[in-house]
RNA sequence: GGGGAGAUUCCAGAGUGGCUAAAUGGGGCAGACUGUAAAUCUGUUGGUAACACCUUCGGAGGUUCGAAUCCUCCUCUCCCCA
């Protein structure tokens, strides 16, 4: 994997960049769709890329190995032939389930026992057996084994927590360092930053995860409901140790504001499940704001869904129908709400990247920002 | 023609003397959703000058301190047998 930044932003920390992988080029900021089991809820691997234009999406450990089974996608040849999503692939390594289905496990020193959610069948994911899975997965990029602390959290434990995950993620390397692609293209690891809303923590973890020189950086532990103040701290803080030539990924990052506000802070990539599940259940993201698809008030609406976005469906589609879909409970709806989403994030992804490259990011951000984050 | 069952708030459907403006679903309305156990979850749903009062359980009367619940008549619906 190789790093380039194109433009520095010169009143912001905001960067343009071009991440080159064996299964292409990204162009950062990015936004990354969630594929947890190997699909984008609701979205054809051809939409991803001709409509929504997508340039890599994520896939989760935790949950492709529990199903369909490392075997299959090793049959397969990887998760890019099996989901027939042939462009760059980041694999999500667990840590965050070990937050989401934190009454389904055991944390011990020398790994995390999962009792899956499907059969209650016990797993023991060591950070040496995470990246063999996700060797057999095969993503361009993988993630660190961590452990994704949740909000509130006490120092002390947000501290023993963090320093776990730094041995974790010492064995990671070694491990990663220690074992070989199975499909002929690189993959690369990211090791993750943790430490919680505490500050001393994030300096100390973020300093960490620097020493490691690894390709890119993570940032974790945030977006699991914390006063946004407090991720906005946290993340201006990493960001400014983590070291400014390789891809910083703040993840499970966000709304769409959030995500202009940390491109600022210069964070490079992003993934969020917000546009497929919000779509998914009728909340529309805009250039002029948030819509919930499901109120009255559209019901005679005959307007085009958003007559500003040149996506098929929106121009396609009226606000009257959508949300007779949504009331109607019709699959339909929830895949108009989930493309038109992502092609919204991809959208402001990329405009926010020409700005930058243009010099103009600050001044079109404070012009935007309002707009997008209002609900009509 | 004979026999039987039933009519409850937008719908379906509980309730069979006071704890009932009335369970539970559905529908309606609104809200939530941030490295996906989520095409999910939550709230609300007679009226009003609203911690109270008014109207409501097919219609009209009656019994009772008190009725959706008991009695009488009426109207309508459904099922079975001829």
């Amino acid at each position: 994997m190789k790093f380039n930044i194109t433009a520095n932003d010169s009143k912001s920390n905001a960067r343009a960049g071009i991440i080159q992988t064996d299964h292409g080029t990204i162009e950062t900021p990015i936004f990354m769709p969630v594929g947890t089991v190997g699909s984008v809820k609701g979205i054809h691997a051809q939409d991803l890329t001709d409509h929504i234009k997508a340039e890599i999406i994520l896939g989760n450990t935790y949950h492709l190995y529990l199903r369909p089974g490392i075997d299959i996608i090793e049959q397969a040849g990887g998760i890019q032939k099996f989901n027939a999503w042939n462009k760059p692939t980041l694999t999500d390594s667990g840590g965050f389930q070990v937050f989401s289905l934190a009454h389904r496990r055991k944390i011990t020193p020398d790994g995390v026992l999962f009792y899956s959610h499907i059969d209650g069948s016990k797993h023991l994911f060591t950070p040496e057996r995470v990246m063999d899975i996700q060797r057999f997965i095969g993503a361009d990029i993988m993630m660190a084994f961590d452990e994704c602390t949740p909000y509130p959290c006490e120092h002390d434990y947000a501290e023993k927590s963090m320093e776990l995950t730094h041995k974790w993620l010492d064995r990671c390397c070694t491990h990663f360092d220690n074992t070989e692609p199975k499909y002929g293209y690189n993959q690369t690891l990211f090791p993750i930053v943790q430490g919680s809303v505490y500050k001393d923590l994030r300096i100390k973890s973020a300093e960490k995860i620097a020493s490691m020189n690894r390709e890119g950086n993570a940032i974790g532990g945030v977006s699991v409901g914390e006063p946004i103040d407090l991720m906005y701290e946290m993340t201006e803080i990493v960001c400014g140790i983590l070291p400014k030539d390789k891809p910083r990924y703040l993840m499970g990052v966000g709304t769409p504001a959030n995500i202009l506000d940390c491109i600022e802070m210069g964070v490079d990539m992003f993934d969020c499940v917000m546009p497929t599940r919000n779509g998914r259940n009728g909340t529309i993201f805009t250039r002029n704001g948030i819509m919930n698809m499901k109120n009255e008030k559209w019901k005679n609406d005959f307007s085009l869904i958003d007559k500003e976005s040149d996506l098929f469906a929106d121009q396609q589609y009226t606000k009257a129908y959508l949300r007779h879909l949504f009331t109607a409970h019709e699959q339909l709806g929830g895949m108009i709400g989930s493309i038109h989403n992502l092609h919204f994030y991809l959208w402001l992804v990329k405009e926010a990247r020409k700005q930058i490259m243009n010099g103009t990011f600050t001044s079109w951000k404070s012009v935007i920002l309002p707009k997008i984050s209002q609900r009509i």
